[in-house]
DNA sequence: TGATACGTTTAGAAAGTTCTAAACGTTAGA
DNA sequence: TCTAACGTTTAGAACTTTCTAAACGTATCA
């Protein structure tokens, strides 16, 4: 407790449990990515359960909450029939299995949904015209457009092979 | 509640809570959007609890927080001393405001908490070599890399002009 | 003035979520 | 086969958030 590294490692678990937080994900998946992240050798569930001072059935949960979302991976120690776990590093490819698996399924799902109503109402303007139905129609079109580049945005975000060298390239002219 | 349009406009308060609630804001705040965005007219409070069929009171605080984030704006009526709101229809500025007020705030922190962790692990360093502690630094400084690129790319992209026409002309070749 | 029509605040009810401890099922080794 | 060491599931406790109804303060109009 003493140990500055222990310091460090303890004040690394709570910023990225701020950060899952925020993002929508569980504080304690936060917590353990942190731990995991600064531990040099993979972890078994009741280490991280004594680290985070949580019972067993939660570190659980969240670490296969955190296996599903791809931020930590399960490894095999030789001679121990316990599960040990350790962080995925690779930051990009959790970010894109985000936007793909989550990000990009909402504006889908947003997407057609509003499409629907703008068919809907312009269906409704065929059979008996009326100036609220042309104001739904006009104001859903471009609701519409606006959830359309954004999906688009996430869409070449999440393949772009290197989203830093690629995106830092193109805001530079040329 | 036969009306067609109405039936819409329920569609869209739908819609829009699904995603005000996914980003992190309350369902009420985008079925109250939803709602004003489909109104020819602006709306008082006591007709978006009778539309909504919820209290005056929780109208009241959601209709502030939409105003907090510029979705909504109060517009005045003469004669009438009510409060009439209606929707901001510019999305790009919503987005603008909400990456400035509250993601890149966010990234701001993270990437504090991570530089004066890694400080600190460089300053133990310095004092006690280790293996651990060469360990924490060479991970927090990828770390710190990469909540710098993100930061960045908030940053890129809540100054530009006209997202839209900006990012997707950069994605194609010249 | 007083009465009324507002938007806001608040105390507590209702609903939702997250956590633990214990029960459970499975596997491995004695 | 029996026992012990696992990870998982679950019932309910603890906590947090969200909502309503009512009280409140202020402005308006008679």
């Amino acid at each position: 407790m003493n140990n500055p590294v222990e310091e460090i490692r303890e004040g690394l678990m709570e910023a990225m449990g701020r950060i899952t937080s925020f993002w929508g994900f569980s504080r304690i998946m936060g917590q353990l990515y942190g731990l995991l992240y600064l531990s040099p050798n993979p972890l078994t569930l009741d280490e991280m359960s004594e680290s985070l001072a949580i019972s067993k059935g939660n570190v659980s949960i969240n670490i296969r909450a955190l296996e599903r979302w791809s931020m930590v991976k399960a490894v095999w120690v030789k001679g121990d029939r316990k599960d040990y776990y350790e962080a995925e590093t690779d930051f990009w490819k959790i970010v894109k299995g985000v936007l793909r698996e989550r990000e990009k399924k909402e504006f889908d799902l947003a997407l057609d949904s509003v499409g629907k109503l703008l068919r809907k109402s312009v269906e409704t303007q065929k059979t008996a015209k009326s100036a609220e139905a042309a104001f739904a129609i006009e104001r859903l079109k471009k609701l519409e457009d606006f959830i359309q580049t954004m999906d688009k945005l996430v869409g070449v975000l999440m393949t772009l092979e290197d989203i830093k060298r690629n995106l830092f390239g193109l805001t530079k002219k040329k």
